[in-house]
RNA sequence: GCGGCGGUGUCCAAACUGGUAAAGGAGGGGCACUCAAAAUGCCCUGCCCAUCGGGCUUGUGGGUUCGAGUCCCACCCGCCGCACCA
């Protein structure tokens, strides 16, 4: 018997230095063009510090399912990057001084150094930081694409400022009116700034979500925020002012119940419509709140009277105009036709102020109003009668024939606002000439590299634009004065292709080749945390599309799975810095080694669920895996010899097989994967006296190939044991159907339902067999002996059931 | 308020299309090895009554079914998303 230990602080060094010496995770543009190819991605990591639990576990995930790939035969792509850019860094720069692409790149160099400790299967060639000039190179000239199609373009809007972060914020970026980032109260300026116009892709990106493969709940909430809706765009006419008010509707059938109209305070005419100090006062207020309090709907409803009315265009009758901070200028026209007796706010206002309320759809039990169900109109002359659905088409079609409406669709997805006012960021790669306006730098003169600066600290302007000398140049156009554009983009910008870039990442001609990239893409298997459900994952679709009308690209979806890892805690509690409740990954790695942990994390529960970290739990597996090692040990010391006849620990052994195959292959149920392989080695060290050497060999090995795509080190330092051979090499296991079904099986005898006994039967008896092997049993004939058989269901191989009375 | 997901031993959890509830791990207990301890190995471990044995048990209450953790209805609790979006 051998008294060696089970060492990860040895084993693991030495097979991360076979894989990083002859490249085994590389791969190559020609593989790109072969049939059987497998992208495994995980999201690209920010890096900050040293990596947290969390990464460990996404690559611990990502990892297991391109081992698992590699071995059914797929060539696979399985990266590693970095998400470089972005304010951290830089609000780092400005209390220490230390430039961000050195605390940057520390970081990375440690996220690196623990990638590589953990033992991830990584095609390091294909590694970068996109803020290296030879990524963000191509940054710049897809935004140039952008420019030149006219999907990037400036804009004067109301926009999210944040005053903490001084710069502007994508609508994303704001969550219940505060900054994602750093949570405070975003404000809102009126700047000319850059925008992608991804509303312009905002029915493809709806209607694609059909056709990939992601968890239920994230394409809901990308639903939710494209926000479409379907309904009409009707003109109210103001006679006092001569001006017609469109509004956007989803209920034109009930346009006869609207009794008043209303503005948003930010609507620009309601001064023109009434400039009374009480009005005044109203705007003051309402714009003055924060949007958490303007926001809340149970907030009562308020409102000034502007002393005039506009015409409802389907009777002609003057309704009353108000201002309201319940109607949003972001939304539709920033005025809204009120249809109280049908709309639950504008029967609240209407109650409060006492306006009419004008019942167009009757309700089908009496119920009272406000009723937003179905029915027929009622008081809406030639429609009355006419079922509301049915009256939706039929108002519309009216109204375009007056002139005075059409159908509309609106959304609540914006422009994506990607320039910032901040230093650590990708260049916007424009100049702005006094003769030729916004000027495109030319192809040959990328990147436009971020010059160095003295101070970082935020000004309400981009700190570049003190770097006078970077800032004055010369116009590609005329050669005469110009100036660079100060801003930066937004780092989801980096984001939203870097996918793309590792298919190809050492090509200097372009950011990829199509063929290469189309070889390659859509990305198999995406794997990444909820909180990017809306942001990041509806930026890369949208890129994605825009690259697929330039023909840069051959596919319109860039993720065609997506799986969404749960959160590990500590205690039930989310760790964290304040709590005191923080594992590192690196302090465990240290203590337990690699395999333990990712085996670990893989086991606490399903990884789409949230897992408790536990140390006795680790412990735990690290037992496992020295009984794996000691079996594996203890195989190679026995004679290889050939099996006479497969007994129990060999069917265990095809049992794992199966198991495993079908739970990591089809739902990424790692923790019932292990648990089956811990049954396999308790089963071996049970039967080590009385199995056969060949078996036990066998099984020892096939252990070993088990746990290989959770516990690489182990895994391959075992199978070369037991097996001699490199386990990443081998083929994955096949189970033998045969060994799979045993001679007997256990078939469970209910009476009435209630389990009364379990009988031995053959395997493959007829229904009549076992009904009678069943009734056989002592047991059971008691039971039956107390009444009369009625009934008697029979389940092959499974269970009797007789019903007695 | 609307939508989604979930609630199973002391804890983390398993149970494919309805068919042996609790696999596996942790924790607890016992035994072996040891002068002893650690490590390791083996066994027991949902609850109740008990002698064989029997009864009960998947948040609560009902229903469908020969049979329900699984399907249906109502309710309670937890998490997530949306929410004055016209």
């Amino acid at each position: 018997m051998s008294e060696q230990r089970y060492d990860p602080q040895s084993i693991e060094p030495k097979w991360q230095a076979v894989w990083a010496e002859e490249g085994t995770w590389e791969v190559s543009n020609d593989d790109a063009r072969q049939a059987d190819t497998a992208y495994v991605l995980e999201m690209l990591p920010y890096p900050s510090g040293e990596p947290h639990i969390g990464h460990l576990k996404v690559y611990s995930v990502g990892d297991s399912i391109a081992h698992y790939r590699r071995r059914t035969g797929r060539k696979v792509l399985h990266p590693m990057g970095y998400d470089a850019f972005g304010l951290p860094a830089e609000n780092h720069a400005i209390r220490t001084g230390q430039h961000p692409r050195e605390s940057t790149e520390a970081s990375i160099a440690e996220f690196r150094r623990q990638f590589r400790d953990w033992g991830i299967s990584i095609d390091w060639t294909r590694e970068f930081g996109t803020h290296e000039p030879r990524y963000y190179r191509w940054t710049q000239w897809l935004f140039l694409k952008m420019l030149e199609r006219g999907i990037a373009y400036r804009k004067d809007a109301a926009v999210n400022w944040c005053p903490n972060d001084a710069t502007v914020l994508a609508n994303e970026q704001v969550i219940d009116g505060k900054c994602e980032r750093c949570g405070t109260e975003v404000e809102s300026r009126q700047l000319e700034q850059w925008f992608f116009k991804i509303t312009d892709y905002a029915d493809r990106l709806l209607d694609d979500l059909e056709h990939i493969e992601w968890p239920a709940h994230v394409k809901t909430m990308q639903r939710n925020w494209i926000g479409r809706s379907e309904g009409a765009q009707v003109v109210f006419h103001c006679e006092e002012l001569g001006t017609d008010y469109p509004v956007f509707t989803t209920r034109p059938d009930t346009l006869f119940g609207a009794t008043f109209f209303v503005l948003a305070p930010e609507h620009p005419d309601v001064l023109k419509l009434n400039d009374s100090p009480e009005v005044r006062e109203y705007l003051n207020s309402a714009l003055s709140e924060s949007s958490e309090e303007r926001g809340d709907e149970h907030k009562e409803k308020t409102g000034v009277a502007l002393g005039r009315t506009v015409t409802n265009p389907v009777n002609g009758k003057q309704i009353p105009m108000y201002v309201a901070d319940y109607v949003l200028m972001e939304y539709g026209t920033g005025a809204i036709m009120a249809v109280p007796a049908h709309d639950t706010r504008d029967f609240e206002f209407a109650e409060n102020f006492g306006v009419e309320i004008r019942p167009v759809v009757e309700p089908s039990g009496g119920e009272e109003l406000p009723f937003t169900a179905d029915g027929p109109l009622v008081n809406s002359g030639r429609f009355d009668g006419v079922p509301n659905r049915d009256a939706f088409e039929q108002i519309v079609d009216w109204l375009a024939e007056e002139g005075k409406g059409e159908r509309s669709v609106n959304y609540r997805l914006r422009d994506w606002l990607l320039s910032r006012q901040r230093y650590w960021g990708c260049p916007i790669p424009v100049v702005h000439c006094e003769q030729h306006g916004i000027v495109a730098v030319p192809d040959d003169q990328l990147p436009v590299e971020l010059p160095d600066i003295e101070d970082y600290a935020p000004k309400g302007r981009s700190p570049l634009a003190a770097a006078e000398e970077w800032v004055n140049t010369t116009c590609p156009e005329c050669g005469g004065h110009a100036r660079r554009e100060t801003d930066t983009m937004d780092t989801f910008v980096d984001s939203s292709w870097y996918f793309l870039r590792y298919c190809d990442a050492l090509n200097d001609e372009a950011p990829w080749d199509r063929a290469v990239a189309d070889g390659w893409m859509p990305v198999d298997q995406y794997i990444g945390g909820v909180e990017h459900a809306i942001l990041h994952l509806m930026y890369a679709r949208f890129f994605t599309k825009a690259l697929a009308d330039m023909d840069l690209i051959g596919f319109q979806e860039p993720f065609a799975n997506l799986f969404t890892q749960g959160m590990i805690t500590r205690g039930g509690a989310k760790m964290s810095k304040s709590k005191g409740n923080v594992v590192s990954p690196g302090d465990i790695v240290a203590r337990y080694g690699a395999d333990t942990a990712r085996c670990y994390i893989l086991y606490v529960g399903h990884p789409a669920e949230g897992g408790d970290w536990s140390d006795d739990g680790i412990d735990g597996l690290h037992r496992f895996l020295s009984r794996l090692w000691r079996a594996a040990v203890e195989a190679s010391e026995l004679p290889d010899e050939e099996v006479a006849s497969p007994g129990e620990l060999t069917r265990k052994a095809h049992w794992a097989i199966d198991k495993v195959t079908r739970d990591l292959g089809e739902r990424f149920a790692t923790h019932t994967s292990i648990a089956a392989v811990i049954e396999l080695v308790n089963e071996w060290h049970r039967s080590r006296e009385s199995a056969a050497p060949g078996e036990l060999r066998f099984a020892a090995a096939t252990a070993a190939s088990l746990i290989f795509p959770f516990a690489p080190h182990l895994g391959s330092e075992a199978y070369e044991l037991v097996a001699g051979a490199r386990v990443w090499e081998e083929p994955w296991p096949e189970a033998d159907p045969s060994l799979l079904v045993s001679d007997t099986v256990e078939v469970v005898v209910q009476v009435n339902g209630k389990l009364r006994d379990r009988v031995a039967v053959p395997a493959g008896a007829s229904e009549e067999d076992q009904e009678q092997l069943a009734r056989d049993s002592e047991k059971v004939a008691g039971y039956l002996a107390e009444g009369e058989v009625r009934k008697t269901i029979v389940v092959p191989g499974k269970l009797v059931n007789f019903v007695v009375a």
